[in-house]
DNA sequence: CGATCCTATCGAAACGGTTCGATATCAATG
DNA sequence: CATTGATATCGAACCGTTTCGATAGGATCG
């Protein structure tokens, strides 16, 4: 592969001089720039940019952690992300980590040994140890969607807590009493956060909360499922299901169904974030969307004042909390008599 | 940054001899081996890989390109990917071209000059342009699920023609006659599969092909919706619609259902690769379905071949077609009388 | 006309590693 | 005891760039 030695030997002239014309800086005149240019074209010259970045000292290069890829939520933040990234000249390397929180660490240790610009992750574990470890990174970090406590890195997330609110609200306003919840993993942050949520509405519309009916189903429709089954054969079952995320929704939903029960005749069901199929799933589930594009805005943003160094490491930490939007299907009704 | 300058000076050797016990290459004492590491944790080093990729002369980075992430087909293609390649110290540059073909190629440049090992592509382009620049690209690459003709480039898909002859003659077998075909752009090659798959299996049933119910839609959920509303609304309308991809499917069935008909009982209704959340559509609809995970394994298997350079890049190139499976759902029946 | 200042170009030193060819030590060999 | 062969370590060259300081020629100035 032709280097800029190459170059610098077709046209005749020294490896600065190249250098210096291909980046524009430094005065060079126009007889020599034209020379170069067609030596470039000759040899077929493609800058390295490793060599390049590692005499820079900073790679264009920015490291983002997905949760896990198969969820069409990481697709549109992925895409997005790179969208208003790869503008800059910049190109994301990403990671999945397929739920796994052990390889999370892993993960990050790669990235930072690629000496990537920054780091934008959707981070799965929540605990001390993995708290220092971030704390030491000494890379920029932007956490989207689960923030770490323990932690003063820039956050951008939706008001998980809000949106469960705003749903079990909507289920109280319909009547409904026995209301279910499926929530996520115990110590993940947003799963905590939507737990409270829907606590803190039912106090509110001065419901209580039966234990039997708040489950944890770590975010999988097969758990969500086996659950919902059992929940549904109880003499005491629920007239309405809240579930966390979309897969869980899925689960509950099916469940239901294969029960031979009708939704919303028999019961109600509402999800958080149920995106892209929701349009023609029947019927289609009472939802709250998170704004995807608006986090992958802010993530993207935030990023790329840390790359050109336009906030001091030391700053106060930013937080951006985007409000959620309750979108009404036809997945829920007031209960039956 | 630490540096291995700095764990040579802190270890009191040379820094060829913290190389040696680092990497393992070359005979190193116990005493010193530890002296070493007990160095490396001191002052927290970290290998620059830029430099490592540098030396060695390749980068440990795979390039990967996306016709459009926020398709759940490609999230799910890069997981799979992901997994498979990341075992091997390998990290994945991930650039999303949101169906967008004016981007390809600043894509491939952008990615040669990162000096990436490999690029696993779904292309969009299939022209004599792109397919000289793929050609002079120097970078082993294998193609996933679309061909570029005049390439010689490994090539991974499933069997599209092949998939639209199931669905199509699976229609006919329940006695549809006019069944209205839903493509996407002329230009892709898996599209041009699929069409063929249609017309071979309509011959093939002794079926005439009506040139006003062979629609291209582009992929879109959009323009299905509108064409499907135009077709439906005739009165020479079809009793079934087979629709090339997921997302027109989808626009499909919403047309459908908006204009009072019901799926199946008024009109049969297939499409190719739904994936995903099929499970809870009501009707679930009947699909082929790709097998996203061995056109992953595959690929990643044989980019691993290039990178480790076990396959000359001037040899013959390889083609994986997949089988895709039928998914027979409740969204066709026989025609109305 | 000598001093000063651009302008265009170049050589050489980095950046952070790997690796090849010394060198030094020491036990085994004939 | 001189030779040989491991074993452990080191110095220096190199990968492909950027960039700083130096140089040389020509125009401008007092």
């Amino acid at each position: 592969m032709a280097t800029i030695r190459d170059v610098a030997r077709h046209a005749g002239v020294s490896i600065s001089t190249v250098s210096l014309a291909l980046n524009g800086t430094g005065p060079v005149s126009d007889e020599t720039r034209a020379r170069i240019d067609a030596a470039v074209a000759a040899v077929r010259y493609t800058p390295n940019l490793m060599a390049q970045n590692l005499k820079r000292g900073q790679s264009k290069l920015i490291g983002m952690v997905l949760g896990d890829a198969a969820n069409p939520f990481f697709g549109r933040l992925f895409g997005t992300i790179d969208k208003h990234i790869s503008g800059h000249e910049h190109m994301l390397i990403v990671a999945n980590l397929a739920s796994d929180p052990d390889r999370e660490l892993r993960t990050l240790t790669l990235l930072k040994r690629h000496r990537v610009a920054g780091i934008i992750m959707t981070p799965l574990r929540n605990d001390p140890e993995f708290a220092a470890h971030l704390n030491e990174l000494d890379v920029p970090v932007v956490l989207v969607d689960q923030d770490v406590d323990g932690t003063a890195l820039d956050f951008v997330t939706s008001d998980h807590r809000r949106g469960a609110e705003m749903l079990t609200a909507y289920l109280a306003r319909l009547g409904h009493r026995r209301i279910a919840y499926i929530g996520g993993q115990r110590n993940m942050w947003a799963a905590e956060r939507r737990l409270e949520g829907f606590r803190s509405a039912m106090a509110e519309a001065g419901l209580e909360v039966d234990p039997e009916l708040e489950i944890v189903a770590d975010y999988s429709a097969d758990l969500a499922y086996d659950n919902v089954m059992r929940l549904m054969s109880s003499p005491a079952r629920p007239t309405a299901i809240l579930a966390a995320n979309n897969y869980m929704a899925v689960g509950a939903l099916q469940a239901v169904t294969d029960l031979g029960f009708r939704c919303p005749d028999d019961v109600s069901i509402a999800g958080i974030d149920v995106v892209a199929w929701n349009s023609i799933v029947m019927p289609r589930i009472t939802t709250v969307e998170q704004p995807i594009d608006e986090l992958a805005r802010v993530a993207s943003l935030w990023m790329m004042e840390h790359v050109r160094g336009e906030v001091a490491r030391i700053a106060e930490r930013r937080c951006h909390v985007a409000e959620p939007r309750l979108v009404i299907g036809h997945s829920c009704a007031p209960p039956p008599k």
